[in-house]
RNA sequence: CGCGGAGUGGAGCAGUUCGGUAGCUCGUCGGGCUCAUAACCCGAAGGUCGUAGGUUCAAAUCCUGCCUCCGCAACCA
């Protein structure tokens, strides 16, 4: 039996699941549910990525071990995909025994091996975030990027892979091979990060705890890459003994990730399968991201989709229908409330259900739910059968090149087909005369093969669903095979229909969206937003509060800094006559809302340059900095932060000093 | 000149490799049908294919300049 190994990435559990990461588990089900029809041996592997500072910093702050953090939302994971019918093979854990052990073993082979060496991590390091920061990083002042306080020069002694052997074999795999999908990616890959040369990967750390120890040296833990890519490998029991499967099924067939990992993937994992002498993966299907409304998705704008609210309000079926066919390789794509529901309604309740219905309804009403068995064919069912026939290789090859899409688009192409051939035959005129019987047989016959055909198809995709069908079309699952979806004539020439409840039911549009953007807006902003807290400083002196002189200041004038995404000019009003200030606020203000208002100015800044405009002080604003995960990603998540400017009483004069 | 992607009827997209009647889905309007979940089927309107040049008998498609948007990088004092 031919195998058929496919993975997600693992997951990082540092919140719960969204959307986004129903995306790509999705698209992979379906993958998996696909083989297995066609016969593969397929495994397929999701898991979630524990370890590492991030995880370990929110355990403390819930005031848990980061075992119990992480067990508690890899429970939420796990719940979902059952919610999501998604039938994973294995699920692993970076904390994991097997894994862990295997780990050690893959960084100790490498060591011995020669493409990991000890060095020296070299950088800032602000003791508050616990992060080192290169010099370029650093801000002008030569203080930590994120809190702004003062950084120490810091040597962290810690182990480097070394990349650069690898560089041309990997951007051959890139540009010469069929690895990358969508391969329209690789020139970037290439340009970016191999034609600049690879530099040599951190893969230790000793500035947390969290993490797989490094056998040789207890002071390290391995970071992220080492142990989060090898996942691949070690749940298949590669360096372990808990499975014994990697013979059969390495190398995996298809890794799915978004395109935020894709680098990881595409080059970091390839170099360390390379030093390990082991064959490459065959696939990289990289999709973009889920977009919300346009935007990126993101827990402050309040967007966060509730995969298990929508899937309770329309079944999971249908949610997966949605992403699975809204998702194009490489290219992201909109979700909103909107879109969704006028997927479900037009697809799967107008096409798919009405079909269904009105055809079974037909062979309930004109033949009390049994076909006789007398034919009578015409020219005009050809087409439509040849297509029924032709769309199995079709789909098949869809599936090889992963466009689940387009494979969506083909089968729903024969069932808007089959609506149509309802009108081009009329059943309902052939009804009214009991000599047009053989007839009319013939035709809702050729609509039951077209139904049994498409929806067995369809299966994978939307698993819970498509059997109620065959219920309805008197098909048993035996006749629901992936053989039989390539042939036509199948059914029992005196099958019997069993008219049943409505599959997908139509969605009344305004109404729901309505109550959806309720329901968003009620649990969104909650009483107080979640966010990251950053660590307190350290005790000052009032002194030292002295130091720092805070005015109130009016913006006169502003516009955008050219060449700058970020920067606004300002020029304000700070009693004393006008100064120019540049802040990095133009993300989330526009020149219109700020003209006018009066702000705090931290005023005894010693000037600094950016984008070579001079900004002479600071605005005072709130930074608010929460862990988001844009739409999947399974290393580190995506801080999300908001600025929000500080604006003051318009009572205050310009000029008042803050005491 | 940092890297890359994209600009096509109201919306979302295909078509660009290998130039030759501009296509799909949704929406709008008109018609048909009544088996069906106000569903289904047919038809119509609507685009100088971002812009300015160039090559050609012929350009959405090839070449050049420019504009705009989006990622990444940089930049948030």
């Amino acid at each position: 039996m031919p195998k058929f190994y496919i993975t997600t990435p693992i997951y990082y559990p540092s919140g719960n699941p969204h959307i986004g990461h129903c995306y790509t588990t999705v698209a992979c089900d379906s993958i998996a549910r696909y083989r297995r029809m066609q016969g593969y041996d397929v495994m397929f592997l999701t898991g979630t990525d524990e370890h590492g500072q991030k995880i370990e910093q929110k355990a403390a702050e819930a005031g848990v071990t980061p075992q119990q953090y992480v067990d508690g939302i890899v429970a939420i994971f796990k719940d979902l995909w059952k919610y999501m019918n998604i039938s994973y093979d294995r699920y692993i854990r970076t904390t994991d025994d097997y894994h862990v052990k295997s780990v050690q073993g893959i960084f100790k082979a490498l060591y011995d091996k020669g493409y990991i060496y000890k060095g020296e991590y070299t950088g800032k390091y602000c003791t508050p975030c616990e992060s080192f920061w290169t010099q370029t990083q650093l801000d002008e002042n030569g203080c930590c990027p994120e809190c702004h306080r003062e950084v120490k020069d810091a040597k962290e002694e810690a182990y480097f892979f070394k990349m650069s052997p690898f560089a041309d074999r990997i951007e051959k795999l890139l540009t010469e091979t069929d690895f990358l999908c969508p391969k329209t990616r690789a020139t970037e890959l290439v340009n970016n990060f191999i034609r600049p040369g690879l530099e040599d990967l951190c893969v230790s750390r000793t500035s947390f705890k969290w993490g797989i120890p490094v056998t040789f040296d207890p002071d390290h833990v391995v970071y992220v890459w080492v142990d989060a890519l090898s996942n691949y490998i070690t749940a298949l029991g590669y360096g372990n003994d808990a499975y014994n499967d990697y013979d059969k099924f390495w190398p995996a067939d298809v890794h799915m990730v978004a395109k935020d990992i894709m680098r990881f993937h595409a080059i970091i994992w390839p170099a360390i399968l390379m030093a390990l002498e082991l064959p490459l993966p065959k696939h990289l299907a990289v999709h973009g991201w889920i977009t919300f409304n346009g935007a990126k998705m993101s827990k402050s704008i309040g967007n966060v989709v509730d995969p298990k609210l929508l899937g309770e309000r329309y079944g999971a079926d249908a949610i997966r229908y949605h992403i699975l066919r809204e998702m194009a390789l490489g290219a992201d794509s909109d979700f909103s409330n909107e879109i969704m529901i006028n997927r479900i309604n037009t697809d799967l309740a107008n096409s798919l259900g009405n079909l269904v219905s009105r055809t079974v309804a037909m062979a309930d009403k004109y033949f009390g739910g049994t076909l006789p068995t007398d034919r009578q064919a015409e020219p005009i069912d050809e087409e439509l059968i040849s297509m029924a026939k032709a769309l199995r290789d079709k789909v098949d090859a869809r599936m090889d090149a992963v466009t689940l899409n387009l494979a969506l688009i083909d089968i729903f192409d024969v069932i808007s087909r089959a609506n149509k051939y309802i009108d081009e035959t009329q059943p309902w005129i052939l009804g009214r005369d009991s000599a047009n019987s053989a007839r009319l047989a013939s035709v809702l016959y050729d609509l039951l093969e077209t139904i049994r055909i498409t929806t067995t198809l369809l299966s994978p995709f939307m698993p819970t669903t498509m059997p109620k069908i065959w219920e309805q079309i008197g098909a048993s699952a035996d006749i629901c095979t992936y053989e039989d979806a390539g042939r036509f004539g199948v059914l029992p020439a005196d099958v019997t229909v069993h008219k049943g409840e409505i599959i997908f039911p139509r969605i009344d549009a305004e109404k729901e969206i309505d109550e959806l953007n309720e329901l968003i807006r009620a649990s969104a902003p909650k009483t107080e937003p979640e966010i990251d807290l950053v660590p307190l400083s350290d005790l000052i002196g009032i002194e030292d509060f002295g130091k720092v002189d805070m005015r109130i200041a009016q913006i006169k004038e502003c516009e955008k800094v050219k060449k700058s995404k970020k920067l606004l000019r300002l020029i304000l009003n700070d009693g004393f006559g006008e100064r120019q200030v540049v802040s990095g606020i133009a993300q989330w203000y526009s020149p219109e809302d700020l003209i006018g208002k009066k702000i705090i100015l931290v005023a005894n800044l010693k000037p600094a340059k950016l984008c070579g405009v001079e900004s002479n002080g600071m605005i005072v604003a709130a930074s608010v900095v929460r862990t988001t995960g844009s739409a999947d990603t399974n290393n580190g998540t995506a801080a999300e932060e908001e600025v929000k400017v500080l604006f003051v009483d318009d009572s205050i004069p310009c000029g008042a000093k803050l005491s």
